[in-house]
DNA sequence: TTGAAAGCGCTAACAT
DNA sequence: ATGTTAGCGCTTTCAA
């Protein structure tokens, strides 16, 4: 591998004319430009990283951390970040952390010493942040860390249970069940908030869902074979429900493959309404009515905040808060 | 940040002793190891991977090289890479070069100096993998290359589309439709290979398909949208056609939209197989009868492989060929 | 078993 | 406008 001696030698300059040429820093004549970039061509150069990033302290790799890549809106996520750091000629590392790990995730980031890092709905963002910053690395969070203050980013989740419930509701819809996401993720809780309020339940706080049996609420968590479970459970408890609102599409697509099953017709016998919006939503029969939260756009917008804050640690932090939209499909 | 020197300092030791602590290489007393340790622990000293690299020349990073992060199969893959590469202390690094952009992305492999890298099915594996060597980075191509002598890793698309061939001649089909991927990638050739084989026209070599306009073939180039397109052009231009054999799922999945749309029942009235088993497969209805490829197990291999590649650059390449499974469901 | 010293390839400050 | 020099933080000889 040809370093910067050999160019400066090749093409009879010193080191820092080199250096000056392949950064564009400083004054160098058009000519020993030239000689400098005809070497760097024959000997086919190319920088190392590493010996770059131990003097200026910078990377050019941001980090995504996140719990599960076969998640169905990583892709679409990841993908926006991605863009956005390759424009800005950054590149991305990704760390799935199976949903432990985090630490670990972290001792790598500090190792491998990246520029920032954006955060997926991390278990406990408060304190990664906290590590994060003290090892001198920004991050931006995306879904979590509303109330600390973190530089965040989010999706109207309240709002958008609750257009869900309303529109379910224009449908005719009287009893709607729920099936939950796990509890304690903020964004899940939001959702379960919003079904609470919308059917007149403010006055049962999330602490005290679980002793009010007679709700029709069952937990799916967020997968699909637990859906299809919970659609089977809140049926059975409550028959007088006529529409099931998902707390993600996944579970969502599980009921709806329970009903299936059970020769349950949707929406006339059964609605079903979910939220995400995830690819598979618009393929399944009959295809899910739901509400779409703009993925790509999310990690657009957190890599492009997350940049802004390598470049200006100390910026004020800007809230961002993306709206979603209600899909209607043949569901509900 | 502290650094070994805050370290040594600290622990009153050389720089060289924390080194050897700190790898645990050559001697170090129990006693003089504890000292060090300690202080690292009261520094919360993070070694600096930029100047590691520089003096070993490694980064203990991975990349992987992809064309679409949202491509379902990927998920799989990549969670397979980077759970194998976790295992062995690397870090995954991600690169989507979104169809274009290739060797762009290698610049970058060069200048991060990762220690490997995987080609996810490249476009022109050969000459990729080429300036990877010139650069001195091993890497490993995934469905790719089988003809040119790199370290590759595939799987028997052959036999799978003969078997998905087989099965649906065993369901009584004997009139197949065939919707084409696109042309010139190898695995995707391969499958039309067998499809033509299975109907019995090995007589027509694969530059000819297009010269054959009777063959009841169209191209849904893996896509979902141009399955459904394709679906229509080929069940108007070959009414006898009683089964569907698509070269990927997704475009399997668009055929069974229209089909459900036209309402034509699948299976009875047409049959759908489909190739791949992606996650999607098994939720639409009717469920969609295809060939598994064993994505997450590829990941592991292919990381497996390259990690050994690493540690021996000039160990003999033994060929992986993967199996695939039929996997019956409800569409054929 | 340990400390000292050289050097990885580069940037940036300082001369010239 | 350009060459020289001093590190960046670490590993790895080489002595001791």
């Amino acid at each position: 591998m040809a370093t910067i001696k050999d160019i400066a030698k090749l093409a009879g300059v010193g080191l820092g004319t080199v250096s000056r040429v392949l950064n564009n820093t400083g004054y160098v004549s058009e000519e020993t430009r030239q000689k400098v970039w005809s070497a760097v061509d024959a000997l086919h150069f190319v920088p190392n990283g590493a010996a770059r990033s131990l003097v200026t302290k910078r990377t050019m790799t941001l980090a995504v951390v996140l719990h599960d890549l076969t998640n169905p809106f990583v892709p679409g996520l990841a993908q926006g970040i991605g863009d956005e750091a390759k424009r800005h000629g950054y590149t991305m590392m990704v760390l799935d952390t199976d949903w432990h790990n985090e630490l670990h995730a972290i001792t790598t980031l500090r190792q491998q010493a990246v520029d920032g890092c954006i955060l997926v709905s991390p278990a406990n963002a408060t304190e990664l942040v906290d590590k994060l910053q003290k090892a001198n690395i920004p991050a931006v969070v995306v879904d979590r860390g509303e109330e600390s203050g973190l530089a965040h980013i989010t999706v109207d989740h309240y709002k958008g249970a609750l257009e869900a419930m309303n529109w379910a509701k224009q449908q005719g819809h009287s009893h709607i069940g729920f099936l939950a996401g796990p509890r304690g993720l903020r964004f899940s809780d939001l959702r379960l908030r919003a079904y609470l309020d919308s059917i007149g339940r403010q006055d049962v706080s999330l602490g005290e869902v679980d002793q009010q049996k007679n709700l029709p609420i069952a937990y799916a968590d967020f997968r699909f074979d637990q859906g299809r479970l919970a659609a089977e459970t809140l049926l059975y408890a409550h028959p007088e429900i006529t529409c099931l609102f998902a707390a993600n599409d996944l579970s969502a697509l599980g009921a709806l493959q329970y009903l299936a099953q059970q020769k349950i017709t949707v929406p006339d016998q059964l609605a079903v309404i979910g939220f995400d919006d995830i690819f598979i939503s618009s393929l399944v029969h009959p295809t899910l009515t739901t509400i779409r939260q703009p993925f790509y756009e999310i990690g657009i917008t957190a890599a492009r905040y997350l940049l802004e804050r390598i470049q200006q640690p100390d910026s004020p932090m800007k809230p961002y808060m993306f709206d979603v939209t209600l899909v209607v499909r043949e569901s509900c």
